[in-house]
DNA sequence: GCCAACGTTGGC
DNA sequence: GCCAACGTTGGC
């Protein structure tokens, strides 16, 4: 079993709708390290849900991956924001999970919080200078670690 | 195949 | 709203 970590701005997906919807696909993934990271999710694997580009941003719940990967509908739907023109039925371009809904966490655990857990966390992508990956794996360590937190 | 220009992400 | 970091595009 792995672990990852996937981000969502609140304003578009936040974990109270994980919690509304119980599962989503995980739609508009268009960078294709995060892409390939969801190929290699497995159903059950553990997923940290990230909320990105708001006020605080941290880690606020607890999802699970709920199918293998396969092709995201929104590469094909011309009036959606992910279409993408060189993605075919026969060679779709770009991959979803589905996601479900286990817990949302008593309280946000910060990103800086997160950065001031010091070696504990150290290799952890989130924290890399620059990162911006949506989608990325989370060492079991690294994983146990941040829910500790809590 | 290089790389400048451009668009996006996301913390601050 | 700013801007650093990064990925992608497209001219050459």
């Amino acid at each position: 079993m792995k672990y990852w970590l996937m981000k969502s701005e609140p304003e578009a997906f936040s974990i109270d709708d994980l919690e509304r919807v119980g599962r989503e696909p995980w739609s508009g993934v268009r960078n294709y390290l995060a892409r390939n990271f969801m190929r290699q999710m497995a159903v059950g694997d553990g997923v940290l849900f990230y909320h990105s580009n708001t006020k605080v941003p941290g880690v606020v719940g607890v999802a699970e991956v709920a199918s293998d990967a396969y092709p995201d509908p929104t590469q094909f739907q011309k009036k959606s924001d992910y279409y993408d023109p060189k993605a075919t039925r026969e060679e779709p371009r770009w991959q979803l999970v589905d996601v479900i809904f286990k817990r949302k966490l008593s309280r946000i655990i910060s990103l800086e919080e997160l950065r001031a857990a010091g070696e504990q966390l150290d290799g952890l992508e989130l924290l890399r200078r620059g990162s911006r990956l949506s989608v990325m794996p989370v060492n079991a360590a690294h994983w146990k670690t941040i829910l500790s937190l809590e």
